[in-house]
RNA sequence: GGUUCCUUGGAUGAGUGGCUUAGUCAGCGGUCUGCAAAACCGCGCACGGCGGUUCGAAUCCGCCAGGAACCUCCA
């Protein structure tokens, strides 16, 4: 297999060959959560885009360090919440530490990640953690003439900028556009230009999450945190920057900006950004009150779902979606992944099962080349698990005994199966939990009832057979008869 | 208003010039089964509208209609 690994660059706006700087290592930053709340639908999108990225690269031989930041220093708030971080105005609404919420959040962001067998990234640094090094960007930014001091913040000089380097690359807009649309804000007369943005801002005094600086008590910028800390982890130059599409402008249009101005060029060498979840067509999203947690989704709890979803199918939908395009939520939808997932699972099962034959008659051949095709284009998930299909349906018919394959086929279909389906996509079987809650004493209970229902049979007392077969699907079980017995799970 | 992008069957969702226009879910028919379920086999159904380029377009170009994201913290 001669193909290559090919991404979407957001900045050249076309699909390029990946070659990363200093192979075999690869350094990959994502934007992270902002913890401020409980993570929704929306956040599971990039964290699984880019694990799915991470897995792949790891899988593909890569020396991967992936760093996924934390923003637990929050940013200003609009309209009634001028001025005031995040974080702190909920803290005060609940008599909590600051960082006693941010670390409430982050626990419960790590507990759906895991839920999701997102992978944890190699590094997870806390934006609070690197006010040094945030200061130390500003005043390289300041030294080299792009920003300026005002009122005890410093603000990067735009327009400044502009005039050597292009600002508005990443997101294809031009100085002017930004000037004739930018909305008055907060600290607007303390700028020079409306289209600057913060570096530094001096807090308010109800402002309770500072940090001394050399311009004043105050909290770093919107947009500095990853720069600094990409730059810290990862060099002056790495190979991956990716995160939401709605972080393109202004975040990571600003972040280029910030990176140009301190060292003089860009450190990211390819932008990558993922869709949006969409409900009823709009974005879901915090500020628009229509997300729904991910942990209400676990459970069903949420008046706009019509049952719980377990983790693995709220996976399995994103990635059944290319990551560059929006997927829309709902129930159908959801029940549809549901059940494709299963039967993708069961047909993982079946193949543990299998026993080989002398001779092959299904067509698994080249397998493991088409996934690595579509994975090596833009990592296409959705063709990636359509293979994974024509495999279960192959190995189904094996199961079934209407086809054959040999040891080595077996051997093949196998490892590429496993690989993708669990090692790359990152998709596991999750009826372990209950199976393991039940105990022997649990599975020999249904053994028996199972083993009377076999009885009635033989005796064609088909009343009691069905019996045992109706209050067992009841209970939520489900029942397979196969020919060497009924198979049985919860 | 500006920037970027989207519009595929009953529901989802791939596909960028010709090859069988994928897969999943739903539906229909069959095999299997005591009857079912599951599984397997088979079937049907689409490329927003109008023009253009081309031997040939869902795919390229133009116009129109509709929609989204960003322009303010946001995955």
């Amino acid at each position: 297999m001669d193909t290559k690994l090919t991404i979407y660059n957001t900045l050249t706006r076309r699909k390029e060959v990946f070659e990363p700087l200093h192979a075999p290592h690869v350094g990959m930053y994502v934007c992270g959560p902002t913890v401020y709340g409980d993570p929704h639908l929306g956040h599971a999108r990039p964290a699984i885009t880019f694990d799915l990225l991470f897995r792949y690269l790891k899988w593909l031989g890569y020396k991967v360090r992936y760093v996924r930041n934390i923003t637990d220093v929050g940013h200003l708030e609009h309209d009634a919440d001028e001025g005031e971080d995040k974080i702190a105005k909920k803290a005060r609404l609940e008599q909590l530490e600051p960082m006693e919420v941010a670390q409430y959040y982050i626990n419960r962001y790590h507990k759906a990640m895991e839920a999701l067998n997102v992978l944890p990234p190699s590094i997870e640094p806390l934006a609070s953690g690197h006010i040094i090094e945030q200061i130390k960007l500003v005043e390289e930014i300041l030294a080299n003439g792009y920003a300026y001091v005002s009122h005890g913040s410093v603000y990067f000089d735009v327009a400044k900028y502009d005039k050597a380097h292009h600002y508005g690359r990443l997101s294809g807009r031009n100085l002017d556009d930004v000037l004739n649309t930018t909305r008055e804000l907060d600290g607007q007369d303390e700028k020079h230009n409306p289209a600057d943005f913060a570096l530094w801002k001096c807090a308010q005094p109800e402002h309770i999450m500072r940090w001394p600086s050399p311009w004043s008590d105050g909290f770093p910028g919107w947009h500095c945190e990853c720069t600094a800390m990409g730059r810290k982890y990862l060099g002056a130059h790495f190979d991956i920057h990716g995160g939401g599409m709605d972080l393109i402008f202004p975040h990571h249009e600003c972040e280029i900006a910030q990176s140009v101005a301190s060292q003089g060029d860009d450190m990211v060498k390819y932008w990558m950004h993922n869709n949006m979840i969409t409900i009823n067509g709009t974005k879901m999203g915090k500020s628009l009150g229509n997300f729904i947690t991910l942990e209400e989704f676990f459970t069903g709890s949420n008046a706009l779902l019509a049952q719980a979803y377990s983790p693995m199918t709220i996976r399995f939908f994103i990635l059944q979606a290319h990551y560059r395009s929006t997927v829309d939520f709902s129930n159908e939808a959801l029940q549809a992944a549901e059940k494709g997932l299963q039967r993708l699972m069961e047909a993982a099962a079946n193949l543990d099962k299998l026993t080989p034959s002398d001779t092959t008659t299904v067509d698994v051949a080249g397998l493991g080349d088409k996934c690595r095709a579509a994975m090596d284009d833009d990592l296409n998930s959705p063709i990636v698990i359509s293979h994974l299909f024509e495999a279960a349906k192959a190995i189904n018919s094996i199961h079934a005994g209407t086809a054959k394959i040999n040891a080595s086929d077996l051997a093949e279909l196998k490892s590429v199966f496993h690989s993708y389906a669990f090692d790359i996509l990152g998709l596991r079987e999750e009826e372990q939990e209950a199976a393991a809650s039940g105990g022997e004493a649990f599975e020999g209970a249904v053994n028996l009832l199972l083993q009377l229902r076999q009885e009635a049979k033989a005796n064609k007392d088909w009343a009691t057979a069905d019996k045992i077969r109706n209050r067992l699907s009841e209970l939520g079980f489900t029942l397979k008869d196969t020919k060497d017995g009924t198979e049985w799970r919860l």
